[in-house]
DNA sequence: CCTTTTAAATGATGATCATCATGTATTTCC
DNA sequence: GGAAATACATGATGATCATCATTTAAAAGG
């Protein structure tokens, strides 16, 4: 049965959006289309007037997830200005980011899986650590542009690092451990 | 038909060195018995005669794979002893890392991938991470052993990151960067 | 040498997979 | 309000999947 134009934006993006979160938790290989489409709600029949393969959605998910994750680092800087640095990773490097990856960092849930997959994806990947470095840069000291940028690509490899060590140890104190390791890094000045 | 004892043993390690490689360049997911055992020149029948699941089998790998990549650290630390750190990490951020996903490092290809698995794959991952700690923390300087456990964590998790990022955008200036500004970090005294 | 054992081959199972063809009901647009 | 367009449903396709049953041929052990 048709549905409204306005309805179908809705489930477009409600796949979408599932997908994001299915694909971070369980792989890219991890989920079926049958299964992504009955999660929003519908069968699997749609999804082929939706997107081009399934390969199209992951590259789209991917971005959706990516800018999801950006705007929440975006409003924590803006919500805590001078000590911005220390709150994204203290925010970052916590418990809820290491057992929720369904709604966590893309980077570290999906990275490995990215290199995987085919230029599209990786292009999406490529500019969503495009977008978290200007971010890092803003709230990061250094000695001129470069300087910052630099290290920006520092200390988000630390924080993705770490959040995928922790996670491939389940969790546990060994996993808290880590996360601990690299939170302290950037709360006492090195 | 049946094979000498020692053939058998030397069947079951190849099987086990191929799995290390196809699961890290496809992921768990990404390759199936019957293509693994082809990969090591047997048929998919004898699979269940040597290994408990698929899931046995990886953890298996993924043991070998990490003693792997451990010993390559050993070997790199004892040949160049008073510059230990920068060689380990000059050689780890270097492309064939990057590109050569099946013979590189396995917390960067599958670090995401054991998230998504049982807790016997997660203990294998938690002994490979402790056995790269225990190297790194020998050439790390710091105060103490604890505060040089803390940036031995600290440095791990910069390689894994910046491996995992680089290889999320495949081989182009972008992965270059990042891979060098890594380096940079431990090249340059900081 | 003959019996027992067993590694690996062939082949089958039912589940799940991505993708496509077709049907249907409802919205859109004139 | 009626014709055309279309979002989604049902259902089928052939491929691939992990796992298991059975066969075969050679090694191991007496």
């Amino acid at each position: 049965m048709r549905v409204s134009r306005e309805q179908a934006g809705e489930n477009r993006f409600r796949v979408i959006a599932m997908a994001g979160e299915l694909f971070r938790e369980r792989g890219f290989d991890g989920i079926g289309i049958a299964d992504l489409m009955k999660a929003a709600g519908l069968t699997h029949g749609g999804f082929y007037g939706q997107f081009k393969s399934k390969m199209d959605l992951a590259a789209e998910a991917s971005r959706q997830a990516l800018a999801a994750n950006a705007t929440l680092w975006r409003e924590t800087i803006n919500r805590t200005r001078d000590r911005a640095l220390s709150a994204i990773t203290g925010m970052y490097l916590a418990r809820p980011n290491l057992i929720m990856r369904a709604k966590g960092c893309t980077f570290a849930s999906l990275g490995a899986d990215a290199a995987r997959q085919d230029d599209e994806i990786k292009a999406v990947f490529a500019e969503g650590i495009e977008t978290h470095l200007k971010l890092l840069q803003e709230i990061i000291e250094g000695n001129g542009d470069e300087d910052r940028r630099r290290r920006a690509i520092v200390v988000l490899s630390q924080m993705v690092g770490a959040m995928t060590l922790a996670r491939a140890v389940g969790d546990t104190p060994f996993a808290e451990e880590i996360l601990a390791a690299v939170r302290d890094e950037h709360q006492t000045r090195h």
